[in-house]
DNA sequence: TCCTCTAACACTTTTGAATCGC
DNA sequence: AGCGATTCAAAAGTGTTAGAGG
């Protein structure tokens, strides 16, 4: 079925262009940017600190997409989808099952501040989601993504044609993930590998391991402050020659763009929206026959209970293309990582089938805040 | 006692307003 | 006057650590 028809099904959702029709969503292919960094991590096992007043993840995420209709609008969005219904405690240099997961906080997505665009803008240059925040306060009243410290999230991405945040809805979802940004949220680092790792790669982290005041920064403090400064001007003069370098200039300007239009327009922009996990608006769709969504959800396979969810909205796109860009398509979610060998945890257990004994966890986990459409 | 979480810390990077020069 | 480049200060962000709390 066409985009087209879904708007006939969906008289809310915005119309695409005729020449969509040529770009169907099957065709969408998404790819991680930063996958060494990733799988560097990865193979450690990823640790992202989560605060109360949130935090940015590190590696980021960022993504490029391709396949998109350029005049047709998109909206893209991430959300964090748990691995598993346990939660986790670091012993003897190692995570350990340490109990059943907690209840799964408020469900909230983050939507790219870009969106919507249209596809030229998203297949102009990759997305950084750089600007997400993480938090373990249910409380939130920030928008940020609302994860549990001691349990294993992966991003999922989604793209969908609307003109509007609002209309997202209504629309065919396209949803994307990889195996190598499983992480662990937690809210002090545990394993001092990844502690290392980020110091290495992490700009904002060299305040600790430069300045001769790593590990001791309370104890020793250096007097010099000045040079610092000094050393930070000369260092953003020569960044600003190129300043593609700096940062993504349509991102970071696009971005200020959508806040102040997100005011004017109540614009989503940017902002997570959130679900009580306690909803079951789409519990009727779950009992959909498995084979209808395999192609929906690409690269990693999530949650049984969520697809069939998705796969009702457009059961008809073809599965993309095989793509090196992705990850082995597998149609069923991961098994239990801890039921395989920690070495094999990172690099195959999404291959190996499973056993969809978590269906009624995931099921928390749809891509909306009702109370905000 | 152990585990988890929080806040303060020192430092770097980012951001945006102000200033300067053409 | 307008524009782009540069400067500067404030804000934001980082990992570490001690201590609080369960």
């Amino acid at each position: 079925m066409h985009p087209t028809s879904d708007s006939r099904l969906n008289p809310n959702m915005p119309l695409s262009p005729p020449a969509a029709d040529s770009h169907q969503q099957g065709c969408v292919r998404m790819k991680l940017e930063n996958t060494d960094l990733w799988k560097s991590f990865d193979r450690i096992g990823t640790e992202m600190i989560i605060t109360k007043h949130g935090r940015r993840m590190f590696p980021h995420c960022s993504i490029s997409v391709s396949g998109l209709h350029p005049l047709a609008n998109y909206v893209i969005m991430v959300d964090m989808v748990p691995v598993d219904n346990v939660k986790y405690k670091w012993k003897k240099e190692q995570w350990e099952v340490a109990g059943k997961a907690e209840p799964q906080p408020p469900c909230r997505t983050y939507i790219h501040p870009d969106s919507p665009a249209p596809g030229s803008h998203w297949m102009k240059q990759s997305l950084s989601f750089l600007k997400m925040k993480l938090t373990n306060n249910t409380l939130d009243q920030h928008g940020y993504i609302i994860l549990h410290s001691m349990h294993r999230y992966y991003p999922r991405f989604h793209i969908t044609q609307a003109d509007s945040p609002y209309t997202v809805r209504w629309g065919p979802f396209q949803t994307f993930s990889f195996p190598e940004t499983v992480f662990t949220a937690v809210t002090a680092y545990q394993n001092s590998r990844i502690t290392k790792l980020k110091i290495d790669h992490n700009p904002f982290a060299k305040g600790f391991r430069e300045g001769g005041t790593h590990s001791h920064s309370k104890r020793c403090r250096s007097s010099g402050s000045p040079p610092a400064k000094r050393a930070t001007l000369q260092k953003r003069v020569i960044s600003r020659s190129p300043p593609c370098l700096q940062r993504m200039p349509s991102t970071s300007q696009s971005e200020e763009a959508g806040k102040s239009q997100s005011v004017k327009e109540g614009d989503l922009s940017g902002w997570a929206l959130e679900q009580d996990p306690t909803e079951s608006l789409h519990a009727e769709l779950l009992e959909l026959p498995e084979n209808d969504y395999g192609c929906e959800e690409q690269m990693v396979p999530a949650s049984v209970p969520y697809q069939p969810y998705r796969s009702l909205e457009y059961p008809r796109y073809a599965l993309p293309p095989n793509d090196t860009d992705v990850a082995p398509t597998s149609v069923h979610p991961p098994p239990h990582p801890l039921a395989i060998p920690e070495q094999q945890l990172h690099t195959s257990y999404y291959n190996h089938p499973h056993q969809h004994n978590h269906a009624a966890d995931w099921s928390q986990y749809p891509l909306f805040s009702y109370s905000c459409w």
